[in-house]
RNA sequence: GCCGGCGUGGCGGAAUGGCAGACGCAGCAGACUCAAAAUCUGCCGAUCGCAAGGUCGUGUGGGUUCAAGUCCCACCGCCGGCACCA
């Protein structure tokens, strides 16, 4: 009988042995693999058995690459610890934010080295680092001399909370993301960076990405690409004209009224005297509604401005209003309005009573008492002039050329994607490299003087203006100009969290470059990313920064590719015992320190894996570990029996072995790690059946489980495959091969139905004729047949016999 | 409102259109034990029946098919994303 399993011995034995003898080295001739992680925020809390979920996930991905094809990983780990809460501990303590966060990170880094992962250590990259945020700064050096950073003045999504400017990515719901105060706009003078000029790029890129079709289509909406024309209204009596973006130039006679944003720059000279009180109070009221409140009012609201516009194919004299549901930051801020054919017109018009034209015929007719605006595309154009008897599908296309051959607007492309808000007033972060000179304007810090380095401050306290803390300190704010020579000062701003996050895994390959970013000879051995794990939440957010940085990088020769992550994994959340996201507040936060001790490393992982499918979200069960516990221990006294009993295979054995692989190695490569754990299971209870009457099964397949149970727990099969006699590292050994021909059974039990219902089952032989299949059903379910006809037999070979009778 | 995803025992979940509920948790009964824990064995969707066996059953209603949890149509509910994008 075997010794009991003792998990805190067997791995701490192991991970001691790891470190002095490493399992995945680059002797340069294997093939490369690179896993990554979503790196975390080295959060005071710690990591939960959430955290936990992804990074076993990537582990078991890592060591079965290691196994299968013989790989070396590159499975690295590092720390995105520029951020708010650092910062936030600083106003509250004074203490240092990099004090707390390297704390933070120590402890991190134990719990992670607690899941018995696979690290290279060698390779961490830290945001915070100087030696790190350098290239931050000097990819911002590079946008910045190719046109891809600006500065412009603009309202922005403030936070009165946080007291920073927000990305719209960092809006959720007219809310800050991380705080949840109600956002206001704040007119700011910011950097950008033009992601819209790879507007184009980022979506064409997402066609050739094995990622979830889910996060594809969030980036393409996110993007939001529309085809249409822009259109140029003559304002009646006055030189100037208002420039519309359509997408449905067919429906251009039915204009019979325009909108402008009420921050539209024509407002003002369009405005007549006798409405001119009435407008500003609009405009006025406009601005100072929260983002929340200008989204959720759906009762439109608007008023006249006085002028009218002149609609450029029927030469009609039409109003134009303003009113806040036309968007100053989409289009070109003014629409024209078709209300028989939008429902948004539709609403405005019949509430200020404005016409409503009918150009597009429904069910071939003109529709008598409108009562919703008819929004399809299909039909036949109407009171459109020599459009008239056009199909307006067809039409719709063919408009934006024919407004362009007649001069009165031309055929554009648009997005919802806006260039991106890319400086924070705030202390923790990098310091943006830009210093200002009244003679020369905005100049970037020369390359040799990077990185600026981020000074200690007194308060970290951000302000009420909207100035970074960084702004008191005069020393390190006075500078000279880099090109002149002449007094300047430095930019105040500091990046985003995103700005590190954006291109750390190219780093990790070159971790100590002090001469580059990363060597191109090491960026083309061993990127780009070949699997990226982590959570659904950053869909838009990260992985559009991402692809963004990795394109500009391309662009100016850093990299050679332009796509960063080739596969995307997306694992579900963990959720406290009663499905509800874990946190701190709600106190149901599962720790797994405690049950790595009680149960071990290996439980743990595998609990991870089988609590429910890895993309799922899941509910946490505390008292399920002790089902995966028991498996493990079960195990523990096959295998032990198993190579002390020595026994010789038997047939059932080895078709026991094939099948095996064959279905933890499909379960692997559909990610069903879940099942994966079932089968592991399903397998054991037959073993021990088997066990019981031989003392064991032969050695190639208790060696063969071992193997496959490697990259799901490490430890114990280590453990094991020592016993067995192996002096190398059982990630040295290559995964199992299955033999088709061996798992094959040659008898199958197959169910025979009468009318789809199941009356009986029959062994049959896999090689057994329709002929003797159907005989062996009839004969089965004879007796149940009474005095029906069979009218159809149906026979799938090795599936089921239905009889069809009447 | 629009776009996704999901809906299966007491619970987590499993089922290339082919025996619904694998695997596990919890529960029940038994074995071992002075006892408990651990371990082992059996039972474990509902319902009728002493039993053999029957009937019903994968959110609801229809449909396709010899056969539907799975495919199609309509609806309900939950979760996620977007939200006046012209």
């Amino acid at each position: 009988m075997a010794v009991p399993y003792k998990h805190i011995q067997v791995e701490s034995k192991w991970r001691k042995k790891w470190e002095e003898h490493p399992i995945n080295v680059n002797d340069g001739k294997k093939p490369k693999y690179y896993c990554l992680d979503m790196f975390p925020y080295p959060s005071g809390a710690g990591l939960h058995v959430g955290h936990w979920r992804g990074y076993v996930i990537s582990d078991v991905w890592a060591r079965y690459k290691m196994m299968d094809g013989g790989h070396y990983v590159i499975h690295p780990m590092g720390w995105d610890a520029f951020g708010l809460p650092a910062e936030n501990y600083a106003i509250k303590t004074g203490q240092h934010p990099s004090i707390s966060t390297a704390a933070n990170v120590a402890n991190i880094k134990k719990q992670i080295d607690q899941i018995g992962a696979i690290r290279d250590w060698d390779m961490e990259v830290n945001t915070t680092d100087p030696n790190f945020y350098k290239w931050t700064q000097w990819i911002f050096v590079q946008m910045f001399k190719h046109g891809l950073a600006y500065e412009k003045e603009m309202p922005l999504n403030w936070c009165p909370s946080c007291k920073a400017v927000l990305a719209n990515e960092e809006v959720v719901d007219g809310k800050c993301e991380r705080c949840g105060a109600e956002v206001t706009k704040k007119n700011l003078r910011q950097w950008m960076l033009k992601i819209t000029a790879y507007a184009d790029r980022l979506l064409e890129g997402l066609k050739d990405l094995d990622w979830p079709e889910k996060v594809k289509k969030m980036q393409t909406d996110w993007i939001g690409r529309s085809y249409g024309a822009e259109v140029n209204f003559h304002v009646d009596g006055s030189d100037e004209a208002i420039t519309v973006y359509t997408t449905r130039p067919d429906t251009l006679y039915g204009a019979t009224f325009m909108v402008l944003a009420p921050e539209h720059p024509l407002v003002p000279s369009l405005t007549k005297e006798a409405q001119r009180a009435e407008v500003e109070a609009y405009c006025v009221a406009a601005a100072n509604k929260s983002s929340v409140d200008r989204v959720q009012n759906k009762e439109k609201t608007g008023v006249f401005t006085g002028s009218y516009a002149i609609n450029p194919l029927n030469g009609e004299k039409i109003e134009i209003w303003l009113s806040d549901y036309v968007l100053s930051d989409y289009g070109t801020g003014a629409i024209m309005c078709v209300p028989a054919h939008d429902d948004r017109d539709f609403a405005f018009a019949k509430k200020f009573g404005l016409p409503i034209v009918q150009v597009i015929a429904r069910d071939g007719k003109e529709i008598p008492d409108m009562q919703e605006a008819y929004t399809e595309a299909s039909g036949t154009m109407i009171n459109s002039g020599e459009w008239n008897g056009m199909e307006s599908a067809v039409l719709k296309e063919e408009a934006p050329l024919m407004i362009e051959k007649r001069g009165i607007g031309k055929k554009t492309v648009n997005y919802k994607l806006r260039d991106w808000v890319f400086s924070r007033q705030r202390y923790w972060g990098e310091p943006i490299p830009i210093v200002h000179c009244e003679k020369c304007g905005a100049v970037a810090v020369p390359e040799e003087q990077l990185p600026v380095l981020l000074p200690d401050v007194e308060s970290y306290q951000p302000t009420d203006t909207g100035e970074s803390p960084l702004a008191a300190i005069d020393s390190w704010v006075n500078t000279t100009c880099p090109c002149c020579g002449g007094p300047a000062k430095r930019e105040t701003n500091t990046m985003p969290q995103w700005a590190g996050s954006s291109w750390y895994f190219l780093r990790y390959v070159d971790a100590h470059n002090d001469k580059e970013l990363v060597s191109r000879a090491k960026a083309d051995e061993y990127l780009p990313v070949d699997m990226y794990i982590g959570g659904v939440e950053h869909a838009v957010l990260h992985l559009l920064y991402s692809r963004f940085y990795t394109k500009f990088l391309h662009d100016i020769g850093v990299v050679d590719f332009e796509e960063p992550f080739k596969r995307l994994f997306n694992q579900g959340m963990i959720l406290g015992p009663k499905g509800v996201k874990m946190s701190k507040s709600l106190g149901n936060v599962v720790s797994p320190d405690d049950m790595v001790r009680d149960y071990g490393c290996d439980s743990l992982r595998i609990y991870e894996l089988f609590i429910g499918p890895p993309q799922q979200d899941s509910a946490w069960d505390m008292r399920g570990i002790d089902g995966v516990n028991r498996f493990l221990n079960k195990f523990w006294n096959v295998a032990c029996d198993s190579i002390e009993a020595d026994v010789k295979a038997t047939p059932e054995m080895i078709k026991l072995r094939h099948k095996l692989i064959a279905d933890i190695t499909m379960r692997l490569d559909q990610f069903a790690l879940n099942t994966a754990v079932s089968k592991f299971m399903e397998y054991n209870n037959q073993m021990a059946k088997i066990a019981q009457e031989c003392g064991g099964v032969d050695k190639e397949t208790i060696e063969t489980y071992i193997r496959l149970l490697a990259p799901f727990a490490p430890h114990i099969s280590e453990e094991l495959w020592e016993m067995c006699g192996h002096d190398e590292s059982i990630f040295a050994s290559t995964w199992p091969k299955s033999d088709a021909a061996l798992a094959a059974d040659d008898e199958k039990e197959v169910p025979v139905q009468i009318n789809g219902k199941i009356k009986a089952t029959v062994m049959l032989s896999v090689d057994a004729s329709k002929e003797e299949a159907l005989q062996a059903g009839k004969a089965a379910v004879a007796e149940k047949f009474g005095s029906a006809q069979i009218v159809k037999e149906v026979y799938v070979p090795g599936r089921i016999i239905n009889f069809v009778v009447r």
